[in-house]
DNA sequence: TATTAGCACTCTTAACTATTGAGTGCTAAA
DNA sequence: TTTAGCACTCAATAGTTAAGAGTGCTAATA
């Protein structure tokens, strides 16, 4: 059954106001504030109706109307508005873009603040998987006896150092020889590319040095491995949820920044509900991750050039705003996108 | 006036009775549990004076004693037990310490970590005040057209990455020459040694080369004094505090959370209440900074080789288990100095 | 036939009251 | 100096009531 015009407007009228005010909103209500044109009584009738298709629902007898998460769902893909950023607003994120393009780790610390800040909710950003970043740059030096940095800078903008081991007897101009190998071979590749058997390849190509290169190499794929592990994740405004009437109980307080601590099932979650481009809006019990179904989460995948940088996810009650939370993300990636041009 | 013993032995059972249970103890229950062969009249009557004196108060007329800063400041001080890990907590600590000596950063992160969860409190680990690390290894590489990578290594054993911009006429070994150059100037040196002067003479000795130079030394001076202002804060077990029943108020819950968000004040915090060397505590008034009087700090400095590495706070209700945390703490900073030797 | 006014009914919330019980301080006796 | 006894205070709990918001149904109306 498609939804008339009249229960379309009615139902627009209870999700917009449970948002704005999270209390359940009764027919006489909508009849003053929205002006219809119709009495509670026949708003009643068509309640009923959109209670019986699973749209909203009442807390319990006496009280109004609250949206479900079907109805959560079809405001967000059909009612939703369009909203416009302040001016101020826009300055906020366009800041973020307007300075030398560092490192990308930077970017996205001040990213989540500025869009928690923006939307008053938590905001959790999940760093470029490393296993897809190719390597850009690659380098050992010597720190002191026995101690190497090992370098590597990826084309999504990240940086990792390790500390490693390094045999004694090896020379500074053995170090470079290695370095430039490592360079003519592993760049352009990424961390998932680097198989056992390309090791041995280079292995191979320096079989004029000897055992301890081979044990300097070992110690390089364990510290590869290490760092493609990595995937950092940056929350920010985690006070924000303590805001939100549904939050007015500590247990569920508890809950949440319990689920926050958790960096990988954050990292789950994100993965599982964002799509490689575009916004997701997830409600409720649409996500498969049990922790998450009393929250809803919008994702944002950012990419620069083609790669993949990350997914910044914004993590709310379900009565969220969708709409504002959707134009603050859209706005962000398109300066991104508007970046790698 | 100076406490006999048996006012210690109530004093003390009153402590140590809130900071188990967060109630406020009657006499009755003193004289029950703690058997100290006196009447509850009798305890009531020490109990009155020890309130007098201010160790002690009372919320409400009909309820039992419950422990004042000045209270705790005595216990502390003076009354505390000496307590001892579990060959399980001992273990957890050693293990922080039982791997390849990395970076310091992955230490204190997962110290924070540990520490939070022997202690059952927030831990707040303030990283290595930059100015007073001497630099022990500098280097530029180029990326690619116009940018470069500077790397700082210093032997508080952190290591900073900062992208710059290089001008794009500076050839290979001109980055080469610039890099044995700083070495050789300010390998050893803290960052607060180095000055404008110092930069200038690194300048005239490389008059020879032409102008560009200036300007990369300049960006490298920014990029030095940015590098060194961020003294990352790390924390961990945030949600720790909700446990407690003094925070079953939401309101409460917003407050800690919000201060936790604010590094700055955090990292003020750690530094006015810890000591160079050794153990503080810092019980609710007695901090200088307003917005940590509702709770108690537990401080460590740590250190290796003389080189002041960062401070490690607790923070939690005032009602905190002292001795545990002391100990706790204690055991971590011993480990450290250990590895120093 | 769709809409609406009217009304009885439900259920939560807030306010008020009474009761309970823990704990105290004081007094007088041991 | 210590203790038993007792009146008193006050918070917490439970029970009761009243108010109010909102509904669904029925019957009247356009």
């Amino acid at each position: 059954m498609i939804l008339d015009k009249r229960k379309i407007k009615i139902l627009s009228a209870i999700i917009e106001d449970y948002i704005a005010t999270a209390e359940p909103i009764g027919s006489r209500t909508i009849a003053k504030k929205y002006h219809i044109g119709i009495s509670p009584a026949t708003i009643r009738n068509e309640m009923a109706d959109l209670e019986e298709l699973g749209y909203i629902s009442q807390p319990h007898t006496s009280a109004g109307r609250v949206p479900s998460n079907k109805g959560y769902r079809f405001y967000v893909d059909f009612l939703m508005p369009k909203q416009k950023l302040s001016p101020e607003e826009q300055i906020l994120i366009g800041k973020l873009f307007k300075r030398r393009i560092g490192e990308l780790e930077e970017l996205v610390e001040e990213a989540a603040g500025v869009i928690s800040k923006l939307t008053s909710y938590t905001t959790i950003i999940l760093g470029p998987q490393l296993d897809t970043c190719g390597i850009k740059y690659i380098q050992i030096s010597q720190l002191e006896e026995g101690k190497g940095l090992l370098i590597i800078v990826t084309d999504c903008g990240t940086i990792s150092h390790n500390i490693i081991e390094i045999p004694s007897s090896l020379t500074e101009s053995d170090l470079t020889k290695i370095t430039n190998l490592l360079n003519d071979k592993l760049i352009g590749k990424t961390f998932s590319d680097i198989s056992n058997e390309m090791i041995d390849t280079i292995k191979s190509e320096i079989i004029e040095y000897d055992e301890v290169l081979n044990i300097l190499l070992d110690v390089l794929m364990q510290s590869l491995d290490d760092t493609c592990e990595q995937s950092k994740i940056v929350y920010s405004g985690s006070s924000k949820m303590l805001e939100y009437p549904e939050f007015k109980d500590v247990e569920k307080v508890k809950n949440f920044l319990t689920l926050l601590e958790q960096q990988v099932l954050l990292s789950k979650a994100l993965k599982t509900t964002s799509k490689p481009d575009g916004i997701t809006v997830t409600i409720g019990t649409e996500n498969p991750l049990e922790e998450f179904q009393d929250y809803s989460l919008v994702t944002a995948s950012f990419a620069l050039g083609g790669k993949n940088l990350g997914i910044c996810g914004i993590i709310g009650p379900t009565r969220m705003e969708y709409s504002k939370v959707v134009t603050v993300l859209k706005k962000f990636t398109d300066y991104l996108n508007r970046l790698s041009e």
